[in-house]
DNA sequence: GGCCAGGCGCGTA
DNA sequence: TACGCGCATGGC
């Protein structure tokens, strides 16, 4: 067990807006798996108690998937003062962008393509429950496991693939892992390069395209000024600053670079949030609690 | 029951 | 370069 400050966080937003796939809400917590870790969230007021049931070493990885250190503040301070950025952060204030594993975030995207989210969370439950190792829970608890690793999944068949109701993303997954293994793409290079290089590497994997690269880079690596653009994100802009108009995607795409400042991808989350729960009441988000 | 989902790859003009 | 289409599967 063990407390972290976490000033102008709202947990539940964070872990349920569709960057991350594996958070479930149990009563008042939120249970996940970090790396080969399971651990049970949950907040109250200014902090968060995070519990785990094995060993869970100097606990770093807690805070830094979390990205608790950041200044949203000062990110705020960053974004255009124009009316649909003061909605988006008024609906959800306190979301943060999380910083998680790159390989996962990968797989994850790759699966995620014309997928609603509940969709995506079943193949990433059975991806893990089938392929990864077990983490250690608490007595009595339902086992858990972590999301298998681009060696495993190298080794695995695309049938194994379609069973996990991955569909015509299957080989994606497959050649994806495969290239990685082989060492056509080396994940750990990434940061060192700029946005359009890192995202002309994650390009060259198959099923990657544009959307899924820049969804890479800002969830995995951090790239503050990745700005996927997904059919919420275009509803977004086309309804918020183009007045429904019918914009086509690409001058979307050159807008979102000019107009959102050096946190673009910060601003990107607060408006697919927004996008996705306005007109629905608090707390009637079945869409992705991850709730059963 | 039809429309849509955090898209991509490929063929055609 | 710019469309248009097929691809699996299931939520609503």
């Amino acid at each position: 067990m063990m407390e972290f400050p976490a000033k102008n966080y709202d947990l539940a937003a964070t872990l349920a807006s569709g960057q991350a796939f594996r958070w479930r809400l149990i009563g008042h917590a939120w249970e996940g798996v970090i790396g080969k870790h399971w651990v049970r969230l949950r907040q109250e007021q200014d902090r968060i108690i995070a519990q785990t049931a094995g060993p869970a070493g100097n606990w770093d990885w807690l805070p830094h998937y979390l990205q608790l250190s950041i200044d949203l503040n000062q990110i705020f301070a960053t974004f255009p003062p124009d009316e649909p950025m003061r909605r988006s952060m008024q609906s959800c204030a306190g979301l943060r962008l999380l910083r998680q594993e790159p390989w996962e975030c990968l797989a994850s995207f790759i699966c995620s393509s014309t997928k609603q989210i509940t969709q995506i969370q079943q193949i990433v439950a059975l991806l893990c429950r089938r392929f990864g190792r077990p983490a250690a829970v608490p007595d009595g608890h339902e086992p858990v496991y972590s999301f298998p690793g681009f060696r495993t999944l190298a080794e695995v068949t695309e049938r194994d693939l379609r069973e996990c109701k991955l569909g015509f993303r299957a080989p994606y997954l497959l050649n994806s892992a495969k290239k990685l293994r082989d060492g056509e793409i080396n994940l750990s290079a990434l940061p060192r390069l700029s946005l359009e290089e890192a995202r002309a590497r994650l390009m060259q994997l198959p099923g990657v395209g544009l959307k899924i690269a820049d969804c890479v880079l800002l969830f995995g690596f951090g790239f503050q000024q990745a700005f996927p653009v997904d059919v919420w994100v275009m509803r977004a802009l086309r309804d918020l600053y183009f007045a429904k108009r019918p914009v086509k995607l690409p001058r979307l795409r050159e807008f979102s670079q000019t107009h959102f400042g050096p946190h673009s991808g910060y601003a990107q989350q607060y408006l697919f949030h927004y996008m996705r729960t306005k007109g629905r009441k608090r707390g009637s988000l079945n869409i992705d609690t991850g709730q059963k």
